[in-house]
DNA sequence: GCCCAGGAATGTA
DNA sequence: TACATTCATGGG
């Protein structure tokens, strides 16, 4: 157990409900328990900026640090929006603020996102913990048993059946897809961490079930490629209404994603409906 | 029952 | 290149 102060943006919640992860469970204390790389942290708010944590300060610094992105100044970035050039953004993040990119699994982000496809955000979650469930690792604690999020080996050990169990659908034949190219080493994951934007969207939507959106998710929320924009549905409602001109990329380049997050936090399911 | 979901592959003109 | 259709399943 540790406690911690952060005064940069770090809102849990808003983090949780951002649509970039979708292991993070609340549990009834109002902690979360965040699984990620076969480890797992409870991490709760105690207010004045302030956090217990359920993991040792050794780990914090080795993989909890680096997970939530803590050498960022999120708060800089979002006060590079000019209000009076872009009152529509400045209000999606001061609403946002908070939300920081989690540096997550490449490969976890890789078939979350060919899950995401088509399926809302309960349905993606559940077809997640199956398949964990189903070829994860089992982790048992002294709090409780896990699963970690499956290697692409142990994705290919399965059957079609306990694929199809998964609720994946037609989505099955891409999961095996991706998690055979990386298996094979034809997609290099920890290389394109460090490659250039349009090489690294290159590479994914060869893979079989990746498109446009998936790969820039994934680029986004597993390479941290920071400067990726994920367009869906959300955002292309957005996008038409606040930018029939266009969206000026260049001009936020390169924290587009970041932008990209506050928007569709503060939008997502209020377009067609009513204004945030 | 009905419409839609952090879409992509495939077919058609 | 630009649309249209199809895909499997669950949430609301």
């Amino acid at each position: 157990m540790m406690e911690l102060s952060i005064h940069d943006d770090f809102d849990l919640n808003k983090i949780a409900d951002s649509g970039q992860c979708f292991r993070w469970m609340k549990e009834e204390s109002g902690a979360f328990r965040i699984l990620h790389r076969g480890h797992c942290l409870r991490i709760r708010a105690l207010g004045e900026e302030k956090y217990m944590l359920s993991c040792s300060e050794e780990e914090y610094r080795d993989v909890w640090y680096d997970y939530f992105d803590f050498g960022e100044d999120y708060r800089a970035i979002r006060e590079r929006i000019r209000p009076e050039e872009d009152p529509f953004l400045d209000r999606a993040a001061r609403f946002g603020k908070g939300i920081r990119i989690l540096r997550q699994d490449p490969f976890e982000a890789l078939i979350s996102f060919v899950i995401s496809q088509n399926k809302n955000i309960p349905a993606i979650k559940k077809s997640i913990e199956f398949l964990c469930e189903a070829a994860g690792r089992r982790i048992t604690e002294p709090e409780g048993a896990w699963h970690a999020f499956p290697s692409p080996e142990e994705i290919l050990a399965l059957t079609d059946e306990q694929l199809a169990a998964c609720k994946l659908g037609y989505r099955c034949g891409y999961v095996r897809a991706a998690a055979s190219d990386v298996a094979e080493g034809k997609l290099n994951l920890a290389r394109l961490a460090g490659a250039p934007g349009p090489e690294t969207i290159r590479a994914l939507t060869a893979v079989y079930g990746v498109g446009v959106k998936v790969a820039n998710c994934v680029s986004l929320f597993g390479l941290h490629h920071v400067d990726a924009f994920p367009v869906d549905v959300w955002i292309r409602r957005i996008l038409e209404k606040e930018y029939p001109g266009g969206y000026p990329m260049e001009k936020y380049s390169p924290y587009n994603g970041i932008y990209q997050q506050y928007m569709f936090y503060c939008c997502r399911g209020t377009y067609g409906r009513e204004k945030p």
